[in-house]
DNA sequence: ATTGTATATATGGTAAATCGTATATCTGTT
DNA sequence: AACAGATATACGATTTACCATATATACAAT
């Protein structure tokens, strides 16, 4: 940890950039809570898709971002893949987060730098 | 607190949704730099804008930004407004982060499914 | 090998986030 | 009041992120 201390500015930036990419695989409600399931056990992905409700490409695309981010690992066993969490500073920070948004609900809510989700798309039918 | 255990569905989507946003709030690289800079203690705008060797505008863009979310809080002081950290969990979950990305760097950075910040943009000129 | 189940990846379209620039507001001073 | 410094907001353009959909890969069982 001290070794980050000694980066020139080019590499601090770097730094900089890789932490906002961190928190930006935070960024999304789908992921948040594939987390919150992930903090009651590992899970494979099928059963995620159908605690989740939605399909399964776009479950295995939000794994692969939390995974990138080294927020979940997997183990392969036989046909399935098991996600879990893959440290404990995940559960903490969410837990800060969960704090601080409860105390800032209604000004969060009201933000309008930063959208809401989209609403859901309409489907195109077949 | 347990409030938030009683919360419906629906509004427990709404938590989630929110709780993204708070995280988007840290998901850009000059965001990020500011609050490191104001762990330091507090700054006005124009110090700000200074210390970064951006545009004022940008800079008050992102403030209100970080404001909104809960990192900040600002005091007025004549013509300046001081911002400062509003929390002390900003400071333990910037932590948090710094040695998760540590840990994880190689890997976060070949991250495809979450784009590097944009190169920086070639300007117009006058 | 072929089939079926499980998971991963690719593509195109649309909404969201950021930038650069311009402009507005607010406060103290002359 | 007029001016200047300090800060906030608005707007168009560009890039990024997410979704729906389609397709590919991996493994097991027949």
């Amino acid at each position: 940890m001290s070794a980050l201390r000694k980066l020139v500015p080019k590499e601090e930036f770097a730094l900089l950039e890789l932490s906002a990419k961190f928190f930006r695989g935070l960024g999304d409600p789908t992921r948040l809570k594939i987390l919150e399931i992930l903090l009651d056990g590992e899970q494979s992905v099928s059963d995620l898709v159908r605690l989740l409700g939605i399909q399964q490409g776009r479950v295995s695309n939000h794994l692969a971002c939390l995974k990138w981010c080294g927020y979940v690992t997997t183990a392969t066993n036989g046909r399935y893949t098991l996600y879990r969490i893959a440290d404990k500073r995940v559960k903490r920070i969410l837990q800060l987060s969960r704090g601080m948004v409860a105390k800032n609900a209604e000004h969060l809510w009201a933000c309008t730098r930063i959208a809401d989700t989209r609403k859901p798309r309409a489907t195109m039918g077949k």
